[in-house]
DNA sequence: CAACGTTGTGTACGCTTGTACTCATGCCCT
DNA sequence: AGGGCATGAGTACAAGCGTACACAACGTTG
């Protein structure tokens, strides 16, 4: 009720507040009503600023993914030439599975929502290929980089099912193995 | 309206109907409603056979992982003992993200959904480790059992998005590696 | 400075949901 | 053989959903 006109960054907050709300109570929990509560903005607002709810995850789900990978990206850029991808790697993963938990499944929920929801996919897609361009930069080949993620997401999620902590001297050497 | 009384497998009916039902439109579609009329019983029966929907919902994830357990049980019992671990399970990939991308969409949609959903963690749990449990009498250790299962749930989660296709040799190579 | 039109708000509608509850049914045991 | 009761059926209800739409508020333009 505050500022009414003039509020350029509306549509911002909602998509902020929307990743919120996905973040913490899961994809499912996203409605119109929800959202608005957690941007602390009236019904109409979300629903005069996209089409529809559909546009609503999308936008919310590309941006939460693209910050995600921005991440990974910086992590990847701040690590020295001659690193030990593997240990790197497996530091990663230790680091994800005990406490970005919520970003990480929220990661997962969107791999798994785009197996059923068509406008989801090429985000998931898109995901997928660039983390494993990421990779190539420090891998013989583009074959490896792939493996290497996707061991990586399975390894995740096994932490995340089982609740085990991971040992990053185990990680690192099945991780070895890939990179010959 | 047919069998009233005496109908002793309707609660078997029920949940291989809710089996089906999440298969085709995923585990978001299972309500009472949609449950009750693929398994042509009325509204009332499956609240009554089931106390809440998420007896429901964890009486047929557990029925159908069992079952794609059993199945994959059975393919490992089937293989020679000298049989080429890699190699047959880069074949197994390559038939399931072709062919069964039903079953193995609903398989990911359980692991996703355990993450947020207590009573689904120890299910999912224990499908990791049988599967782990399984490979294992193939590998050298248990270590490289869960990496090779880490890895296959990665490329098939990644043939999926991608909607690419897997190179059985090229599968057959990373998964080696692993393996020494 | 007033009229207009873009932008934001509030509410209402139709639908689906989970669940509770009443009534009919027919097997089992005495 | 008949009463008791576990089982099945049907309906009702409150809550939550997405969306549509009429109205209010204001910056902009003539």
């Amino acid at each position: 009720m505050a500022a009414r006109r003039h509020d350029p960054d509306r549509r911002q907050r909602i998509i902020d507040a929307a990743i919120d709300v996905a973040r913490e109570r899961g994809i499912d929990a996203l409605s119109h009503r929800t959202v608005a509560a957690a941007a602390d903005v009236p019904l109409g607002s979300t629903t005069y600023h996209f089409a529809g709810l559909d546009d609503l995850l999308v936008a919310a789900l590309d941006q939460a993914n693209n910050a995600w990978l921005d991440g990974l990206e910086q992590w990847e850029r701040a690590l020295p030439p001659d690193a030990d991808l593997a240990a790197e790697l497996a530091a990663l993963i230790e680091r994800t599975a005990a406490g970005d938990r919520q970003q990480v499944t929220l990661e997962y929920e969107l791999y798994v929502a785009a197996l059923r929801h068509e406008r989801l996919r090429p985000l998931a897609a898109g995901c997928v290929d660039r983390l494993a361009g990421l990779l190539a930069r420090r891998t013989p080949d583009r074959i490896t980089a792939k493996a290497l993620a996707a061991l990586t997401d399975g390894l995740i999620l096994q932490l995340l099912l089982t609740g085990r902590r991971a040992d990053p001297a185990e990680v690192r050497e099945l991780l070895g193995r890939l990179l010959r």
